[in-house]
DNA sequence: GAACGGTGTTTGATATTATCAAACTGCGCG
DNA sequence: CGCGCAGTTTGATAATATCAAACACCGTTC
């Protein structure tokens, strides 16, 4: 097909290693992991460092992931307008009922985490801004795939391997064809300890001029606090502040035509 | 000295070019700035494409940065939660007084905005995260100049070039030197119209363990307003939130040795 | 204080690999 | 239909990334 540039390929992975090791890495331990030669990946540094995208402490002589990729990612964001227009219903939200909102977009097959605000109960959510998450197994997840294309739906099912995450998780495309249709009905996806145990969520969409989903927003909470209240206390705030955002996006409430 | 990699350095060239365009690019439009083959900058943007750093528009043909830099900014930002601290101090500032709060951090021979809170005066301030900011004609760019170590402060006076942005704009090095020494007595600094016409800044340090400036944070107001109230005002709220973010970072109120 | 194990760094011969021009495809427009 | 202008593919060529080996440095250990 194509013919890819190694040692491009081979600077990009470079940065890739840092994913989850908010840590320094040591040069060699670079050369181990991506069995490169030692002196290939010093050249790999200096030129990513040069460049800004990798930073080097001078006392250590570890690397680390430099600011230009700060710089470059806030550019990106920026053409995400969503995020800035979210923001303060994020902050009412979580204000109002105390727990943890997230705002997500659609990555490939992938929901990507663009924004978060802490709730006050201080209940712990593993996420981060630039985290991933499934689309099988979260709220977000089912918002965002059910308000695409129908062909994008069965690109995704085609290829789609639908992982456990808890005994609770959708595991076949079948099921979740279904779940897709409901979500698409209601409006709103409902994560019931699908992806983590203990935590449940409800999620809507932030739609656009086409009625896809061009974000979802989540609110997440213990079992015990989503099993207690009925779901229309909550849900009713998130709809309001979706359909806000959706309409400053260009959404005009017509039935979209997917 | 070095051998750079070439091809990593043309890629990064790539990424670099998105600087002020938020606009999407034509491949030949690349190729001509870099002056290089059609052929290599495609080759070089299916790299780059393939790990996310790029995405292509698949209705234009043309060529955007991709999600991997927000993702990975993400984690850099990860590493600086200075950000975190200041956070919250510069909602309640910008609530307080209406005007725009900015955090600022030293990269190289720049200040970096890592945190903006919008006033809601609605007054245009020319911003964004991830943009860089002059040492020399602005009010955190000074406070982060005056708490640095003397040596470092020589090797700037060396190689700064002391650009004028506006008429007010301090031009020599004896000049910026009397400055920082002025504003490490205050522990303020004050930007009267050196950066951009119209407008005035205040600035205090957030300093580390070692008493050297972490960031700083400014606010920013139109000369007016700026001129009709007393300093005093904002700078006590200014400077407790500092001292707070401060002491929090491992500052000890002790006199530093720069 | 000499030898060791651990860094990051530099060197230079080698063949792999990026590069370029040119040809190709596909689209929109007159 | 044919022109112009996109992005893409091709393949010969020479430049360039790569590797192993040697180097320099810093602590530790004997």
């Amino acid at each position: 097909m194509m013919n890819l540039i190694q040692s491009v390929e081979r600077a990009l992975k470079i940065l890739n290693l840092f994913d989850d090791y908010t840590e320094e890495l040591k040069i060699t331990e670079i050369s181990n992991r991506l069995k490169l030669n030692k002196s290939t990946v010093h050249s790999l540094l200096k030129t990513l460092e040069t460049y800004d995208y990798i930073a080097q402490n001078t006392e250590t002589g570890k690397y680390r992931l430099g600011l230009k990729l700060f710089e470059r990612g806030n550019i990106v964001l920026h053409h995400l307008n969503v995020r800035t227009l979210a923001r303060p219903f994020l902050v009412d939200l979580s204000r109002d009922t105390g727990h943890t909102l997230h705002l997500v977009i659609l990555d490939g097959m992938e929901g990507l985490y663009i924004d978060k605000v802490e709730g006050t109960s201080g209940m712990i959510v593993y996420s981060r801004i630039g985290r991933r998450v499934p689309l099988h197994s979260s709220a977000v997840g089912k918002v965002l795939a059910a308000f695409q294309s129908n062909d994008w739906q069965s690109k995704l099912l085609e290829r789609y391997s639908f992982f456990r995450q808890t005994c609770y998780t959708i595991t076949s495309g079948a099921q979740f064809q279904k779940e897709l249709n409901r979500v698409r009905e209601n409006d709103y996806a409902i994560d019931s300890e699908e992806n983590e145990r203990g935590i449940c969520c409800i999620a809507i969409p932030i739609k656009n001029h086409l009625g896809r989903a061009a974000a979802a927003i989540s609110i997440s909470m213990p079992k015990a606090q989503f099993e207690e209240q009925p779901l229309e206390n909550v849900l009713g705030k998130l709809q309001a502040a979706g359909l806000s955002i959706s309409r400053r996006l260009g959404y005009l409430d017509k039935k979209a035509h997917l």
